[in-house]
DNA sequence: TGTATGCATCTTGCATACAATAAAGTTGCG
DNA sequence: CGCAACTTTATTGTATGCAAGATGCATACA
């Protein structure tokens, strides 16, 4: 692990697309981006064309590189298929992980956990997504792997929305989905695929309520004695 | 549609490791394919990136392209993986699609039928590959195309396999298959997803049973009498 | 005032030349 | 004769310079 300028800059570009830092649908210059990395426009070009690949980004011809976008038919197919890959995934992880694996699940918890304690919305972000990352290695499979990744940059691109504000029911939910995380890797562990399996679709449940709850959030209220006076007084 | 040189290379490479013309785990050179394809190294290389990112090939620092290489593990995870992602695609598709998908995925249906009239092996996987994968765009969900264009890719190298020989018994199963890609058009056109998946989950038992039986062929004939006395005169 | 066309500028795409890294072969020494 | 270190060679990675395409603006005309 050398830290050559264009993996340096890969590794960073995806940080700041998952940290939203980069926001969806930006055009990405190749000249001001080679620049501000040190690497000619060649490296960068193929850094683009990875990223396209794993999905971070959109190619068009003689149009360069941008942020891959989530408008609303991305939404509603993430919120289609995400239980189902992420307890197909949980379901393998359970059955093949080795426990090298194991031990980095645990350590990216630890950073997890100490993001949680420093309060870090974005840190605990990106660890979040490295152990739903790492649970997807476990699986061993490459295909649902493909799958996997493209829902994690934007279900990580989704929390970084609502892990910033952090009000106390936030953080709740917060603490709570850290002490999910301590059930998997006991989960895991144990190959007890099954409750792998109820855990993640519990995770799940957890996470998306907290998105629709941002989409959605409750009415402003309404004074609805004044509005009643209005009516009659027409 | 032009047909610059660098998309001719990308497709022309596709076809080629699709038809496995270039085997599995094969080392690609970049001078010598830039020469074949009359383009410099850099946009070559574009290509390999992108190819990577398709799962078509893989990358290695320092060690060029490799045709993506299909080893035990690969297989396993392919049966596996396949009738989920098959089927959860089919109902989306009877779902989402549009006319005009429908009109394009006629249109192959009918190559098919005609590769399979000719009995031309390499162009009935190839059309076949190309049938599958305009189902995956009707399902409008980038996260399983994802998935299911890897399967796609790994299917295909295999069916090159069995699709060859065209022994009596083999062409009367391509016959069926092409019969079920008719009943999936009729599915698709009605909207009637649950059928689209009965006959989708048909059409992959039938696929599996072939590869199954070219995995593992009838046993050779054995002299029974002959061991039986062998074992008597030991 | 609104629209169309031509020009200027900026951005992307490609090829060639050069640098770095890995593989292979050779030579020297034990 | 065998092993090891060094040199050579092949192949990959990077930079720069130039060409082609796209975008935006200004000017002219309806």
């Amino acid at each position: 692990m050398k830290p050559t300028p264009k993996l340096q800059c890969l590794h960073d570009l995806r940080r700041r697309i998952l940290a939203t830092e980069i926001a969806p649908g930006t055009d990405l210059d190749e000249t001001a981006l080679s620049e501000a990395y040190g690497v000619s426009r060649t490296p960068l070009r193929e850094v683009f064309q990875r990223l396209a690949g794993e999905g971070f980004v959109e190619l068009s011809e003689n149009r360069g590189a941008k942020v891959a976008s989530m408008d609303l038919g991305t939404l509603r197919t993430f919120f289609q298929t995400a239980p189902l890959i992420y307890s197909s995934v949980a379901r393998l992880a359970a059955e093949n992980r080795t426990t090298a694996q194991l031990d980095s699940l645990k350590d990216v918890q630890i950073s997890f956990a100490a993001a949680v304690g420093a309060n870090d919305g974005g840190e605990m972000a990106l660890r979040n997504h490295r152990f739903h990352e790492l649970i997807g290695e476990m699986a061993g499979n490459a295909y649902l792997t493909a799958s996997l990744n493209r829902l994690l940059i934007d279900h990580t691109r989704l929390g970084q929305v609502f892990y910033r504000p952090a009000s106390v029911a936030e953080s709740l939910a917060v603490r709570r989905a850290s002490e999910q995380h301590d059930a998997m890797i006991a989960a895991l562990e144990a190959g007890e695929s099954g409750v792998m399996v109820e855990l993640t679709l519990d995770h799940w449940t957890l996470s998306r309520d907290r998105m629709e709850r941002f989409v959605r959030p409750d009415p402003l209220p309404i004074d609805v004695i004044q509005l009643s006076e209005k009516r009659n007084a027409v």
